[in-house]
DNA sequence: ACCTGAACACCGTTCAAGT
DNA sequence: ACCTGAACACCGTTCAAGT
């Protein structure tokens, strides 16, 4: 049996996932593989590109909905997703690092984020706008995961310090205060979102 | 004339800022000190406790003015103080990663941020949710900062590829948006921040 | 086409020994 | 008290040479 890519990809999630990013070397992963380190860049480039790929497996199970037309529920489906998307990042270590690497080499790259931003434009935001505004949610949730995986990092350590529970309650918390900003607070002064 | 403590980290930041965090390396560092590296682990206890002092010394020139007891006011100093975090922080490649290691290695301990939290529950934001939208401003900053170099370091690369130009102005626009979000709209709909 | 073996130029951290 | 010299256990990447 020879190598694939397809493996390569695969045993480097499973190390990141199990020990973190800091254990995700190209030499550990060669070891892994039973494999010279060598032999790696013949299927991968560099480890840049391999943690492009990572990033993208850590999106793969994702459910894509068409976007609906109506406002309202475009806004409950960007609720979703970001949602979706924390759970996909919540239980892999580093996965919000990695996921930033991705996203700086490769904008654009992740499926998912461009989906959001279509949601976001449905629920009542300007085009012009949707760029930003999808990276203020994407901020959101990667400093949210980041945040989550810190505290727990934490109490591995020393599990008699309690930091702030910075979970998922404030997180959906969050979210809820960066969409009431984007399309203002729902049904309490009369959603002005759909224009003429 | 020996070495000290200031020296070291003050050299820290001038490689940071001149080359990036890639290429402060302990090593590089001692090298550009005349000295072996063994004798920076005299001063400093490791690579990270030095970028934790590191991120200290970015914020070091921010103004700290006293906290307003009128909300109105008080909503604009927090856009001021976030303004001068982002400018802060701007100018220095790879910030806002060393202020992410900082944050999360020891939380509360960068001053500016514990001000942010006053400042936002001075404009109407309930003290069991400061803490909250303390990490959401500060999320939106470090993500602003690190989109920012991130564009300005791929046009160094190739001057043609304009990507979408995430600056100053897409910060200004997603922090009203989060402030809307927190205080409610400035006179859109009748400020209810300031309760019974 | 795919992989090995070995090298190149680096890392962070420790520690006996010197002054 | 403060630093050197040298080691330990690692990195990512390249590349002739093998099959």
């Amino acid at each position: 049996m020879t190598l694939t890519r397809d493996q390569v990809e695969e045993t480097a999630l499973g190390i990141l996932t199990r020990f973190g990013l800091a254990d995700l070397s190209m030499r550990r992963l060669a070891r892994e593989l039973h494999v010279q380190v060598g032999a790696l860049y013949w299927h991968v480039k560099n480890k840049q590109e391999l943690l492009v790929a990572v990033a993208g497996r850590l999106l793969d199970g994702l459910e894509v909905a068409t976007v609906p037309a109506d406002p309202e529920s475009a806004r409950d489906m960007v609720a979703e997703l970001a949602s979706a998307l924390r759970a996909a990042l919540a239980p892999v270590p580093d996965s919000a690092e990695v996921f930033q690497v991705a996203q700086s080499l490769r904008p654009g790259a992740l499926e998912p984020l461009n989906r959001l931003r279509s949601l976001l434009e449905a629920a009542g935001v300007a085009p012009e706008r949707s760029g930003w505004a999808q990276h203020l949610v994407v901020n959101h949730i990667l400093g949210s995961v980041a945040a989550t995986q810190e505290t727990s990092r934490l109490a591995a350590v020393d599990p008699d310090a309690a930091p702030s529970p910075l979970g998922e309650e404030a997180f959906t918390w969050g979210l809820d205060v960066v969409l009431d900003g984007l399309l203002g607070a729902r049904a309490v002064c009369g959603h002005s979102a759909d224009g003429p």
